[in-house]
DNA sequence: CCCTTGTGTAAGCACACGCTTACAACGCTA
DNA sequence: TAGCGTTGTAAGCGTGTGCTTACACAAGGG
């Protein structure tokens, strides 16, 4: 509330505002602003524990507005979820999809829409029904992507097992933090899988090249 | 509060009970009954979505109870999860830990006591301060007794790689319940990954043998 | 018999939550 | 300037939650 006020004066005060300054009244910009901040929180607390006035308080704007624009909570994750979320599967070749997915898991502190993404999917997986069509079909875009890789017949099936362990590893470092492998190096742990992997999907390979082909990580 | 209702009826009438019929007044049994009541309950709806008031009419036994005994909802997680959690891994060999506990998750809907720790686990892993402490030192057990089967000197490492991928498939099956693996047969999924980990763990199979060992299930 | 102790219960407190409502301020067009 | 739709706000409603309190019943000892 604190903030909130103070944002908002920031605002309505006529100070001379630099480059990415909001004019009040603005609409999209307001939308755009609950939705990074709904990103946010959701990904630091998951659903449940997510306040609708946490949202607001964060976005700098009134909480009534969130029902305004979004409808109710649920609606806002699952807005909050295909927003940003398609954009991965459809924007990366999929023989780097699985190693790209992973190293935004790895990544994971950099402030990258992927890794929020991620956590929020891990975060909110508890909570029974949350948003469980759009989280299903999130994962079944991935899992498709990455069944096109194997020429095996149960190739659905392999690839939803490297999912299930790109979410593990998720879970284990975000939202567990266990270490080792919560600070372990990147590298260390893609080598790792995917030399593990070449057994589960052996077709062609799981990256083009075994980590070469991406080298920082996936932004 | 219908079922509880006509639960207590039950037990103050003074029909004649059969063998395991509890007398009224027992303070160790409705202790247990709670536990029981609350292991099932944490179990299908994860620590925040299950509500106090269920357990308490699951096990026909009034809320305040709960309290007496066990002083808060957080309290009673711990005291499930460190009731039966610890068994398993010590009465397991750790040559078969892993797959032991691989069968588990994926013998879900049986009433066994593992499965259910393991879903309590999965479902209340979202809520961030649930209960820390209790979650990891679980899955630290698990791991070190993993990392000794490895004698690769980031064998800690490499076993919590290993526990993340069980964990991402009891995510899949049990809490997203994605297909095809939500119901895969359990000696498919179990095959691939001891496969694959062969990459993994290779001092000695992670398996005495390649899954033959253990031929029908953990229980 | 009463009194104490252990066990169980009904009722409710305080609070945080999602969501709604009634209204104010802005900016546009006429 | 007046009217009007859009954007924003303050206040609060209803509900469900964890947890507490004040009391009822059983059993044993004086």
């Amino acid at each position: 509330m604190d903030e909130q006020t103070r944002d908002r004066d920031r605002l309505t005060d006529g100070l001379g505002d630099g480059a990415a300054r909001h004019r009040p009244r603005d609409a999209r910009e307001t939308r755009a602003r609950i939705l990074r901040a709904a990103g946010a929180v959701f990904a630091e607390r998951g659903f449940e524990a997510a306040t609708v006035r946490d949202i607001a308080a964060r976005a700098g704007v009134n909480q009534a507005l969130i029902f305004r624009y979004f409808g109710s909570k649920k609606a806002l994750l699952t807005e909050v979820m295909t927003e940003g979320g398609r954009e991965q599967v459809s924007n990366t070749p999929p023989d780097r999809l699985f190693e790209a997915a992973l190293r935004g898991v790895l990544a994971e502190g950099g402030d990258a829409d992927t890794d929020r993404l991620l956590a929020v999917y891990l975060r909110s997986i508890g909570s029974a029904d949350a948003a469980p069509e759009t989280v299903r079909e999130l994962g079944e875009e991935y899992a498709a992507a990455l069944a096109a890789l194997s020429s095996a017949d149960d190739g659905e099936l392999r690839a939803q097992l490297a999912m299930a362990w790109l979410l593990g590893i998720g879970l284990m470092r975000v939202v567990v933090g266990q270490e080792p492998l919560a600070s372990a190096a990147p590298d260390d742990v893609v080598g790792h899988v995917l030399d593990a992997l070449e057994r589960l999907l052996p077709a062609r390979d799981v990256s083009s090249g075994k980590m070469k082909p991406i080298d920082a990580g996936p932004r």
